[in-house]
DNA sequence: TTGTAGGCGTTATCAC
DNA sequence: GTGATAACGCCTACAA
């Protein structure tokens, strides 16, 4: 049925193994014996079969792309497409397949990757977030599978190669922006704590308000999860305080749009009433009204260096750990005012 | 080092066909083997290697996801990743894993595809697209692969299984919904004619004006990029006009965006100088400022019904040819005024 | 430079 | 019910 290596060798009179020689391009194979065995190939239209190579070689080409959560939900965010492109850029430029992790549960996802792993679907993964305790993290590292995480692993920091914002300097930051801008009563919104991401955003904010000599209040810390109901619900809440903030760091720019809904459903004006300084520069932040000041975190980027990263770990398990830091900027537009008493 | 059956088969005291048998979980295996097996499994920590099983099955569980162009572009537009969240749904139902092509132009995903069906990496696949006389459709067809197509296809649409949404009504609707509000000088700016959801559009478009008795005029053509640029460059060349429209049909949420941006920049106001009815109904729509009034063709479930389609298809070769029609709705906003003289 | 043979980890077809 | 054994299609020593 299908045309294999035999068919091939038959056809040009060589054994299977110089077919299998001509295919790997061994210099080993005298030119002549190479043109008639591709000749062969051209006729009988035959194309290998990466299954049975896969099984010989241990190797697949293909590298797994782990979601924090379903893929259904994830990439309800523009992060995900965001991060796929720049990881797509980089595995097609080194001949890698992708493939997707499809699991909805934690545990659900924790197994998939497992299976894709000792499954040998895939020769490494990357992971598109860094929770604290992560069990998968763990369990790769133990075992000692190639992968590189986008963000900050929680522990082994030094002992795993990852691509990552610096966070802790980024929220500093964008807090800061805020208070230059004469606000005292600043407020986070942030993802679930367990991400890493969340707490380093969370540290530099609390660093700025410490050196600002501002106060740090509980009651404006909101965690939710990175989806526009997150900032709704958060907005909701921050509003039922009996002194609301007159400025927010968000860490999204999907939440913040949900902040904006809310705002925008109380009557409060942005940036008139509440300023706000968003993650991410996607194109939602460009598009918002009004459109948000946003720590463009280079999201394509860190996607593309996480994958040349894993793909230099699969080719040589011997290569050093890494870290890699993209910067981020903050992209001023109309969502921060100044505050005047 | 890797655990294999044959190791599971030495410590239970078995053939290695009963651990395979009981992995398949045969009903001529004794329940009392069975579980002597499965404890071997648990203490060696075994895990099938999915490779090797697909070499010995000839399938492997994959299903590849086909895009018109290069992920690094396509997932610019919010339309993919919303189709790969149905997909991935689907798939992650039914067990099957995804895998995405990564070519940069037409030719090499050509063959990035040809070689994943050829190599026997993926079972099938979906192609998120529709264009005219397209090689890899023709291809799939002649080596009979299954595959499924999300649009129709141009040839032989009665042969192949596709999902896709009425596009000429949808194309006719979002037009006659210009024209109920007085809207007379109406122009179309759809994607490349390529692909068939353009035309399909642009005939609705064409039957509606038709109907009412308006002028088609060829200078109110426009087809550009599924991208905001697009969009921008449609909306330029428009207004360049002796008598530009008063309204549009936008194909795409993404260029709406742009042809949005366009105005702005040329103080013109939506919808008060210029109505749009667009397509997506995606979170763009809804942002926009003003948001616009769009043709909801639920994507998420295109995905979805075009991978159950196509696993079935998959498991069942003879499963006969379907043609699923996804509902479309327009989605009121604030883009479209009457027009008056 | 090329051929032979064994192995990669499973499944499937026979036997017993 | 369970055990040999031969595929599945390719790669890679080892020979020649």
């Amino acid at each position: 049925m299908t045309v294999t290596i035999k068919d091939v060798a038959k056809r040009a009179n060589v054994a299977p193994s110089t077919v299998s020689r001509v295919i790997a391009d061994s210099p080993r194979i005298s030119e002549k014996t190479k043109r008639k065995v591709r000749e062969a190939m051209k006729e009988l239209g035959y194309h290998p079969n990466f299954i049975a190579r896969s099984l010989a070689n241990q190797a697949t080409q293909v590298i797994g792309i782990v979601m924090p959560s379903a893929a259904e939900q994830a990439l309800q965010n523009p992060f995900f497409p965001e991060v796929i492109r720049g990881i797509s850029k980089a595995a097609h430029e080194k001949k890698y397949a992708l493939q997707m992790s499809t699991g909805e549960k934690e545990v659900e996802i924790y197994e998939g990757v497992v299976d894709m792993l000792q499954g040998r679907r895939v020769d490494g993964v990357i992971l598109l977030y860094s929770r604290i305790d992560d069990k998968l993290m763990k369990y790769l590292q133990k075992n000692k599978f190639p992968f590189v995480v986008i963000g900050k692993p929680h522990q082994k920091a030094e002992q795993i190669t990852h691509v990552d914002n610096d966070n802790y300097l980024a929220g500093k930051e964008a807090t800061e922006y805020l208070i230059a801008r004469g606000h005292e009563r600043i407020a986070f919104v942030g993802g679930n704590k367990q991400y890493l991401v969340t707490v380093d955003r969370l540290s530099g904010y609390e660093a700025a308000l410490k050196e600002a000599g501002l106060p740090y209040r509980e009651d404006y810390i909101m965690h939710e999860e990175f989806l526009q109901e997150g900032g709704q619900e958060a907005m909701k809440e921050l509003l039922s305080l009996a002194d609301p903030p007159t400025a927010l760091v968000v860490a999204d720019d999907l939440m913040a749009l949900g902040v904006l809904k809310t705002l925008d459903e109380m009557n409060l004006r942005v940036p008139d009433d509440i300023s706000i300084v968003s993650f991410n520069n996607t194109l939602l932040a460009e598009m918002s009204s009004p459109p948000l000041t946003s720590v463009d975190i280079h999201i394509f980027q860190l996607g593309y260096e996480a994958t040349k990263s894993l793909i230099e770990k699969i080719s040589n398990p011997n290569e050093p750990v890494k870290r890699i830091i993209i910067p981020h900027r903050i992209v001023e537009r109309l969502s921060c005012g100044c505050y005047q008493k």
